[in-house]
DNA sequence: AGGCATAATGTTACAGGTAACATTTTTAAC
DNA sequence: GTTAAAAATGTTACCTGTAACATTATGCCT
């Protein structure tokens, strides 16, 4: 099986009959070639199969009409949505996108983002704001936008999209305690950026209540198993507890699991609020209460920021705030 | 902003004060170049901020040492635990991994593909064996292995490394069968290709077994929520029902949160059978009896074939089967 | 010291789409 | 019918890593 040639622009020029420039342009905007040559090409394409070769416009433009996103889960719902935003937009500006993933590994994204600026991505949208020191000297050389989204650090690398974590959950806390939570606690896995930021947000809250914060957490994956141990050991621990603020709706929802099991009411004995809104807290009895991230819109206005600034208009902010809101749920 | 023109090996050789060939022979073979000019390279990479540049050698060799990998979601976490296996091969090769998903839609594939081969793949995993005719003419001339994996198709593109979903499907309702189930119906979602072989398989259980198949389904995506309104329809519809066999474990869970409400006793009063074997089903009480899929398994097989073709080893049988089995649930 | 094998490095050519500019063809206006 | 403007197409050069081959340097043995 020896490997068949390509076909290439000149193929297409040739079996026409003109040069690849006029076959180049009438791809990239046909309006600029004549009608009836543009018929002759588009046939010539049909019949021989042309697929577009990125590598030498890669090559004379250092440019790929190509961004990178790297996201730390690909099983992440949070993150997946994020994708659907990010690509509805590139979509319709013939950007294409590269998607790399790290396992919530500084390195790990160290390495993908090398990856990615190999292929000369003209931007990059990164869901992590933790990067290693070689990772922020690669970036600052390739010279392409950057958006950090999900978060707003303080300093970004350049632009951010995202919301604050630490008054989300500082919100969330006064919530339990409003509705007469007497020990609320946090519960926390993977202990992420995001995760810490809650438990910063969580504490700010208790102090400002003169309560004692308490975090229970565990530095393995969050899932439901996970939520299930973390409020027994909370419970066995701290018996007051009366309330707990999950870092995210798996854990929540491995709370109600467990609350069910020993008959635990919720939310007269328990309160609980998760974070994100997937689709498992509504699906749950009862409704999980829950912090919704709208990852979709951020996905979104990170990939118009990113296109902008590719084309030299930078945002009027370097951070951009979308906010969060709370599901109808009734645990919490 | 100007772009800072990238950093090149032209440069890094301009350096060290020799030609770029030692350069690119040093980043490859380390060994092939002195071991004190290795220093000095590696010296001025340090210092320059040197990255690859993929473009040159997809261009002159129209290779890439990337393979593509297609899947249907990003969400689902079937698709990202055989990526994880994909990628656990390709990194020891130093292969690149090029990621696309479709939303379970074949023209979606087709321009995913078409972007893939944009880059130079030298290989491409897909997840689905449903394509379209534009995808076949472009596989076929793209002239490079492709491994259809997750199914068993009568005839694949190329190679295929899977299960059988019919079989896997059938012997669950014959399970359900065995343990006393008398009118078993099959819960199905999004109605994606294993999704009607598993369809396929309930049906020809229930015929062998002289019972009449009942299908309740939506051909929206498969979540918890879903697998409510499926079991609700099917009680109303089919009061007899007293078994499900689920396309899903998303499907299976809502379905137990369901019948929990309800008050309906699992398996007294139903039994269930889920599919992939996910971590929620083991969270949930009753502990979730599902099909288990290899796709950690599916993954590095794939990729091992992949990379074996790409190097002109075909392998001894087009088909490989992985086989399943049962997680040691208790809900049917 | 001479000669020869091997190690180390250099030279040249090439891949294919596109920007920038040049040329040819067509259209429109008088 | 001539001419200027506009539309359509062509020409040339370029981007950078690497295979293949060529050359130079080093080490080793007699």
């Amino acid at each position: 099986m020896s490997k068949p040639r390509r076909v290439t622009l000149q193929d297409i020029a040739d079996a026409v009959g003109i040069t690849k420039m006029t076959v180049s342009r009438y791809l990239r905007q046909p309006d600029a070639v004549a009608a009836q040559t543009g018929t002759r090409i588009q046939a010539a394409i049909d019949t021989l199969g042309y697929i577009q070769n990125r590598a030498p416009s890669m090559l004379s433009r250092a440019s790929s009409k190509a961004i990178g996103i790297v996201i730390p889960s690909l099983s992440n719902q949070v993150f997946s949505a994020l994708v659907q935003g990010v690509e509805s937009v590139t979509r319709e500006c013939g950007y294409d996108t590269l998607l790399a993933h790290t396992s919530y590994d500084e390195y790990e994204e160290q390495d993908k983002i090398a990856a990615l600026l190999s292929y000369q991505v003209d931007g990059l949208i990164l869901t992590e704001t933790r990067h290693t020191d070689k990772t922020r000297q690669m970036l600052r050389q390739a010279g392409i936008p950057v958006v950090e989204a999900m978060e707003l650090p303080a300093f970004p690398l350049d632009m951010a999209v995202g919301l604050d974590h630490q008054q989300a959950a500082r919100q969330a806390t006064r919530r339990l305690l409003e509705q007469g939570c007497r020990a609320p606690v946090y519960l926390a896995a993977r202990m992420d950026t995001r995760t810490l930021l809650r438990q910063a947000g969580y504490e700010q809250a208790m102090l400002e209540a003169d309560r004692e914060p308490v975090t229970v957490k565990t530095t393995e994956a969050s899932n439901f198993s996970a939520g299930r141990q973390l409020i027994e050991t909370a419970l066995r621990d701290y018996p007051a507890t009366d309330g707990v603020l999950c870092t995210n709706d798996d854990l929540a929802v491995g709370v109600i699991f467990w609350c069910h099991e020993q008959g635990i009411a919720i939310p007269q004995q328990m309160k609980i609020i998760g974070y994100n809104g997937l689709d498992i807290g509504q699906a749950v009895t009862p409704m999980l209460t829950s912090i919704v991230t709208p990852r979709f819109d951020i996905g979104q206005i990170s990939a118009r920021y990113l296109l902008e600034a590719i084309n030299g208009v930078r945002p009027a902010s370097q951070r951009h705030d979308v906010g969060f809101s709370f599901t109808h749920g009734v645990t919490g």
